[in-house]
DNA sequence: CGTATCATATCGAGCACCGATATCGACTTC
DNA sequence: GAAGTCGATATCGGTGCTCGATATGATACG
């Protein structure tokens, strides 16, 4: 029940980290981990290359520490998709935790 | 994608309005349009007998305006829940929205 | 080389969502 | 009181997302 809240803002999340600076999937598990979430490689890799298709995000391969990472950076449409989420998640928030 | 911010919240959103008072299934529906989202009969009637074999809303039947209806309350558990849920929403707003 | 390591990708199973359709009971009309 | 209407609720097959286990693939190290 509280898990769909968080898989529910999971593209939010990452287009919120991918908007600040270039993330890769093994850092948006970690960062999910902080907030008490596992949430399994099944689960993150597919969606930033959904997010991807979509147009949200554009990558490019790296190498950091001696390992090929994928670099995932947020596209202005990710940028203007994530402010018009921000504005709905502010009214579903008021709405639920406000009033 | 920002569809599935709304799925993930729905679960609070029917706990928050059955803990003020007693709910029906269409009047979710109505209340989900009023954010702009059409979420159909096939998912809100399932989302709520799942949750009520979950042991977080309660049910009766009545009648109001001549239709049999079936109205559900939040248990206590349900309210404890969405508690803690609130907590949750709190923590990850402020991460995406605040800074 | 060969191997260890770790990020990324894939796979089968299970479950939630969709929307069209069915059911069901209460009121209305005759 | 039987038939018809209306709207709330329930169900169904198809599709897509999530899980976690496993595979892939590139790099560094010995």
């Amino acid at each position: 029940m509280i898990r769909r809240v968080l898989l529910g803002f999971m593209g939010l999340h990452v287009l919120h980290h991918a908007s600040k600076g270039e993330i890769t999937g093994a850092f948006m598990m970690e960062e999910l981990k902080r907030h008490g979430y596992n949430v399994s490689p099944g689960t993150i890799y597919p969606l930033l290359r959904r997010m991807e298709e979509m147009g949200l995000l554009e990558s490019r391969w790296d190498v950091r520490k001696g390992k090929r990472v994928r670099l995932y950076r947020a596209t202005s449409k990710g940028e203007e998709l994530l402010e018009r989420a921000k504005e709905k998640v502010r009214e579903l928030c008021s709405e639920v935790l406000g009033e």
